[in-house]
DNA sequence: ATGGTGGCCCGGCCA
């Protein structure tokens, strides 16, 4: 099974070079952030005619998550399965070919004395609880997404630059590590534990091409899952040419 | 280079 994430920041606007994607990559599952759409508007026929069905859980103008499968798509929970619901479109979870996939826009946090902040290290606790709520660790489980945090100081281009900034800070580390004592391991860095690769270039200032990015899209699995992996792929190509998405897809094989 | 880019949707927010 072939698995991945993208944030594709807009569907709508991405939606010709997805397309594309989808074929060439011809992933079994793909989870999608910032599709900035209604669930009204998603267009989930030209993703049938390919051959996925899909799940999407959408506001309009700002976050917005989808998974689509080749493999089956059932259970499908929109928002958090426990506690208070989040207010924003964030995270969507179903199972797809026997694994328990969530799908996560993790919030950015802003600065680190923002409320936003609070609300990203809250955002992930509750993550925490989701997981648990929904799989227990011998499932295959696959938590992937945009979270937002660059795991170690290999995973940005300039640790020194990113002093006090968000996506760096121990607090955001340290929760994201509770999630590896849940039973989840970020199986890309298990494979490539070099430095300098990145799944996400700002647009700014041409980041990409200076090579100025950060690692902030990942797969989480399960034991049962990274036991069977035998390839873990970042896409640097889907950055190029027209009209890219500011973050590459992550790939999963097992 | 008194900004740099690109979404949202039309002034300003967000990443």
């Amino acid at each position: 099974m072939l698995v991945a994430t993208w944030n594709v920041n807009s569907l709508k606007a991405r939606l010709p070079r997805v397309q594309a994607w989808l074929e060439e990559a011809q992933p079994d599952v793909l989870c999608m952030q910032e599709t900035k759409m209604k669930q009204e508007v998603f267009p989930t026929e030209v993703f049938t005619e390919m051959g996925y069905e899909s799940a999407h859980f959408g506001q309009g103008q700002w976050n917005g998550v989808a998974i689509l499968s080749k493999v089956g798509l059932t259970d499908v929970v929109q928002n958090f399965a426990v506690g208070d619901p989040d207010t924003d479109a964030r995270i969507i979870s179903a199972t797809c070919g026997g694994a328990k996939v969530v799908c996560v826009y993790v919030p950015n946090g802003r600065e680190l004395d923002h409320e936003h902040y609070q609300y990203k290290l809250r955002w992930m606790k509750q993550l925490r609880q989701h997981v648990d709520t929904i799989a227990t660790p011998s499932d295959d489980v696959i938590v992937t997404g945009d979270f937002n945090i660059a795991p170690l100081d290999i995973d940005v281009w300039d640790p020194a630059a990113l002093e006090g900034s968000t996506h760096v800070s121990e607090p955001e580390r340290n929760v994201l590590a509770e999630l590896r004592t849940w039973g989840l391991v970020d199986i890309f860095r298990e494979q490539h534990p070099e430095p300098k690769l990145y799944s996400w270039w700002d647009y700014r200032d041409g980041s990409f091409h200076k090579g100025h990015g950060m690692r902030i899209d990942y797969l989480l699995v399960s034991k049962t899952v990274a036991q069977r992996t035998t390839e873990t792929t970042i896409d640097r190509n889907a950055r190029k040419g027209e009209k890219p998405s500011d973050h590459a897809p992550v790939l999963l094989r097992f």
